[in-house]
RNA sequence: GGUCCUGUGGUGCAGUUUGGAGUGCACGCCGCCCUGUCAAGGCGGAGGUCGCGGGUUCAAAUCCCGUCAGGACCGCCA
């Protein structure tokens, strides 16, 4: 139907007779003698001149036949690429007429996302989301270049999977030859790419869709899309050199940068710098340890296991209102408070100043390298409560545009194996209970630890966001029934819950580790946006609805019943 | 489960603080004019359940309560 695309013609193709297919993008008349129209397709856009009146709508679809020709050096366009020329139309077949489009297809209106989604045939024609649907093929293309160069064999693993207890919520496929039984959606491949290696696959990687029924964020949908990988005879270094490869040539296929090495830093550490495990590295506002300081202090508030503070210059301007907000956010984090000080005139101002010894306030200023003109925002807590909402308040002080300063990729490495305690108080695997311990920490299970031991668990950072994690697997059985005693699980436990992979494990098991790389942030940092929703073609709001498609709808009772199902009412 | 923000012709906004006639802006739409525009231009016109429900008031887009939808975040996400 068409001879070539709008937006790839140019000076070279004057003269030639082209057939084009695509959307009136706008169109400018100029009575019943002349009609100018832009044409678009997924290449781009081209002006087409058509001698008379041109009953023509916004997005009608056209079939123009004309030739090429060069512009009157007076009309030429230098914004757009093929604005030294245009196409002298000779016939327009009007394919399809339009309604006028819900919303304009431009770049420029920032249009109601409910609206975009109901109608998002009509978004999707937009530059923006072509746009990013091309980089998100570009980097699915790209990373699938770089793991098959690296040795690596897609695997294809089944979307109906057995539940498993760990984890997030499932998503449940209810059985129709076994009511009353469900399948699961994975919430990610991994026990069968460890199966894989069982199987001798060695290298392992897909590009795999992975389902978990947890509450939405801009970084988070129902459905995302992982680049998982495998590999056995190899530890987590190996590991990360791949994944390392291969986000950095994703990274240059989208942007043209070059990634060179990424730097690591220990879990403790993004911890204790930069409250938080998923540190946006781009700006500064580290914590600054002050528990010492106050070790002795007379101030009820700072009698704590841990205070910690953050230096933000020129913050003396802070408004009140400001810093009452920062507070409040700070409590709904879970602090007991905010202290703030401001330094003005050389002197501390701040609510608690008469609370706090000169010999305080001194070395205060002196920890933190406070100058005239600062804000010093301060709490004291249990360590790991000082740490996450003072890098909360980090975020929302500092954080740029995730667009802005480059990307700047991170390990995070000996993550903790343990973390918190569930219901009958034994502690959790943080990663998850396969995940090996750090060698120098094995001692300490022996001993019946579970604080402070780490595990050759990894995750990927960038920008702030957690693009990934992996471990070291454990491929013994010995060690793995230490960790099950430390979890509480009983063996009889364990056998019900994980039995088949502790049976495979039988069969000579190789030494294993793997990662994921969620391509949808991935994706979305690339290309500069905020939130995934902008590179997934059909996403769901907030609440896990689709505005498009209705979804999700109630099944009828015939269906219900053959599943074996009833709906119980809303509970009150 | 929680905190905060948003909802006004088809679209994007202003109006809400301090209640006083559905008032305004830009785009789009419809009609007419226009032979070199390119976010074309000129003239004219149509288009409203101010998300929904209740309350206060002589009077509510505006104040109060509830509710729905959407968004950001905390919890949650091995």
């Amino acid at each position: 139907m068409r001879s070539h695309r709008c937006g790839d013609l140019r000076v070279d193709d004057v003269g030639k007779e082209v057939m084009l297919c695509g959307w009136v993008d706008r169109r400018r008349e100029h009575g019943e003698h002349l009609a100018f129209i832009d044409l678009r397709d997924r290449s781009g856009v081209i002006q087409v001149v058509v001698q008379g009146a041109a009953d023509l709508r916004s997005e009608y679809v056209l079939q123009v036949t004309g030739k090429v020709r060069e512009r009157p050096s007076e009309t030429v366009n230098d914004s757009l690429d093929t604005g030294g020329i245009e196409v002298e139309g000779s016939e327009v077949i009007v394919l399809a007429e339009s309604e006028p489009p819900p919303f304009p297809i431009d770049d420029r209106t920032d249009v109601d996302e409910v609206l975009r989604l109901r109608h998002r045939y009509v978004d999707l024609r937009r530059s923006r989301l072509q746009n990013n649907l091309q980089s998100r093929a570009l980097v699915t293309s790209s990373v699938r270049k770089a793991m098959e160069e690296q040795g690596f064999m897609e695997v294809e693993t089944p979307m109906l999977v057995a539940s498993t207890p760990e984890g997030a919520r499932d998503f449940v496929v209810p059985s129709r030859k076994d009511p009353g039984s469900f399948y699961a959606l994975p919430q990610s491949p991994q026990i069968f790419k460890q199966l894989c290696m069982l199987g001798g696959v060695d290298r392992y990687y897909q590009i795999a869709r992975c389902l978990r029924d947890e509450d939405l964020r801009a970084d988070r949908q129902y459905e995302f899309m992982q680049l998982d990988i495998e590999a056995s005879f190899v530890n987590g270094e190996d590991i990360r050199n791949i994944v390392s490869s291969a986000v950095a040539v994703a990274t240059e296929a989208v942007t043209g940068e070059k990634i060179t090495t990424i730097p690591s830093i220990t879990w403790q550490e993004a911890m204790e710098r930069f409250g938080s495990d998923k540190p946006d590295v781009r700006f500064g506002l580290e914590l600054v340890e002050l528990t010492d300081l106050f070790k002795s202090t007379e101030f009820r508030a700072f009698q704590a296991p841990c205070v910690k503070g953050i230096r933000v210059p020129g913050g003396a301007e802070f408004s009140r209102s400001r810093l009452d907000e920062l507070t409040d956010k700070s409590q709904n984090w879970g602090a007991k408070g905010l202290a703030w000080i401001k330094i003005e005139n050389s002197e501390m101002v701040s609510p608690i100043a008469k609370f706090l010894s000169e010999e305080e306030k001194s070395s205060l200023k002196a920890e933190m390298s406070g100058e005239e003109g600062d804000l010093l925002l301060l709490v004291a807590d249990e360590w790991s409560t000082v740490c996450h909402v003072l890098g909360l308040v980090r975020l929302e002080i500092g954080r740029p545009p995730i667009n802005e300063g480059g990307f700047h990729f991170l390990w995070i490495i000996d993550f903790p194996l343990f973390e918190g305690t569930d219901e009958n108080g034994n502690p959790s695997s943080s990663h998850h209970p396969f995940t090996m311990p750090h060698k120098d920490d094995l001692a300490l299970l022996e001993d019946g630890e579970t604080e402070g031991i780490r595990s050759l668990a990894y995750d990927l950072v960038l920008n702030g966001w957690e693009l990934g994690s992996g471990s070291v697997r454990i491929h013994r059985q010995d060690i793995q029934q230490r960790i099950f005693t430390a979890l509480g699980i009983e063996p009889d436990e364990a056998r019900k819950r994980f039995g088949f992979l502790l049976d495979a494990f039988k069969f000579g098991a190789p030494p294993h580790a793997g990662f994921a790389v969620g391509l949808d942030r991935l994706t979305a940092i690339l290309v500069g946006e905020e939130n995934i929703r902008e590179v997934i073609a059909f996403p769901k709001t907030q609440s896990g609805s689709d505005p498009l498609t209705s979804a999700p709808l109630p099944i009828d009772d015939r269906h219900l019943k053959e599943l074996g199902l009833k709906v119980l009412p809303p509970s009150t």
